[in-house]
DNA sequence: TAACTGTATTAAGACATATAATACAGTTAT
DNA sequence: ATAACTGTATTATATGTCTTAATACAGTTA
């Protein structure tokens, strides 16, 4: 169900992020439903609980899951998601936006890029 | 002319990057124009000429600068920037213009976005 | 030759990443 | 209450990245 890429580039508990939250965003794991234990995951993955503990922690951080003691981790509603977080994304789509213009990259390109992003949304559905 | 913050997220070489990318795009330092050298920026800056050095050397492979052994490190032309730069900064632009979307934001407040920035960079010419 | 340029190497320290082992605490079902 | 699950916390260790430092080599220019 989740995958991991030890060739992929940035520390594992990062890739284990990007996957997670790309689920949660997704809808492949759905609102309200509870992730995998942090043991059961370390075991399926075959690393240590503490690196998905951090991982869970900084998603928590960010507002995609909550986690209760004794109960596990679950995703959260993405109406929550942290300000901080979407504040970081806009400030990533601005300055790959400017530095890809002054490549010479046609805006058009780009709005078809946000044309194409909103089909693969609605195919997810 | 060159500045750093060092309470900046990252390492200083990928601040550095970060700093001779922007002026080299903004015209800044004008196509073939020389940089500091890496003796001279390191005793500017306070920092080691290594760490210049790297920044110098990934900003090569990346096609915007150019060095010369015994001459100096020049900016190049943007019409050479590497694909692979730009290939990753289309990733970037796609990952956050999905999650966005996926956040709620609406399609027109990033069209308004690429349009600011057109308009930043006509300023700036 | 002297003074500049980039390049390369080695060593050391600080910090981040990841693993391992262990212990503690809350939840659930029997 | 007990057992088996859940998350949490701590300590130690190994490894890798970042940065500095010192030094040496090589090309360019006056």
């Amino acid at each position: 169900m989740i995958s991991l890429n030890y060739r992929g580039t940035g520390p594992i508990y990062q890739q284990l992020k990007d996957n997670l939250r790309k689920m949660i965003l997704s809808g492949a794991i759905a609102e309200g439903e509870k992730l995998p234990s942090v043991r059961e995951l370390a075991g399926d993955l075959a690393i240590n609980p503490n690196t998905i503990m951090r991982a869970y922690r900084e998603l928590e951080a960010e507002g995609y899951v909550y986690t209760i003691q004794g109960k596990g981790c679950f995703a959260g509603k993405l109406s929550q998601v942290d300000t901080g977080r979407r504040d970081k994304l806009l400030d990533s789509f601005r300055s790959a936006t400017a530095e890809l213009l002054s490549l010479g990259i046609a805006p058009e390109d780009l709005e078809s890029i946000i044309r194409e992003e909103i089909c693969n949304r609605r195919n997810d559905l």
